[in-house]
DNA sequence: GAGGTGACGACCC
DNA sequence: TGGGTCGCCACCT
């Protein structure tokens, strides 16, 4: 059996996240025991460019909303893919992102 | 095998 | 209030 690390929860959980929503890596550390591991979140999510199938990484930015990671994704990709599904986005930043984030730690109801 | 690095976040001063 | 440092754990060299 694969054993599950830190990093793989990772994949799982922002593969939760619903359409037009959006959470913070420390929110998903958070969920998975470890809220300091945040830095851990945001590396998953570079490898995220290489599974199958992708994983909105997209959705995840930081605890500000600021697209923290568009420079991994592509200059622009992140920011239409998070325009496409609703989001307002102004400055690389998600505007009203508290009204768009999405907890884990209450939607998963852990 | 060991050390350095990293899409962040919280704490300390 | 703002800047600096530590922690966390997997990946790369």
């Amino acid at each position: 059996m694969d054993k599950y690390t830190f990093f793989d929860n990772v994949f799982d959980v922002v593969r939760q996240i619903p359409f037009g929503k959006a959470t913070s890596y420390g929110a998903i550390a958070k969920y998975l025991g470890s809220a300091k591991s945040s830095r851990m979140v945001g590396y998953a999510m570079n490898a995220s460019h290489q599974l199958i199938p992708p994983i909105p990484a997209h959705r995840v930015v930081n605890r500000n909303g600021l697209l923290t990671g568009k420079h991994h994704f592509g200059e622009n990709s992140m920011q239409e893919l998070l325009e496409a599904e609703g989001f307002v986005i102004e400055n690389n930043q998600i505007k009203d992102f508290d009204k768009h984030f999405w907890d884990p730690n209450v939607e998963l109801a852990l």
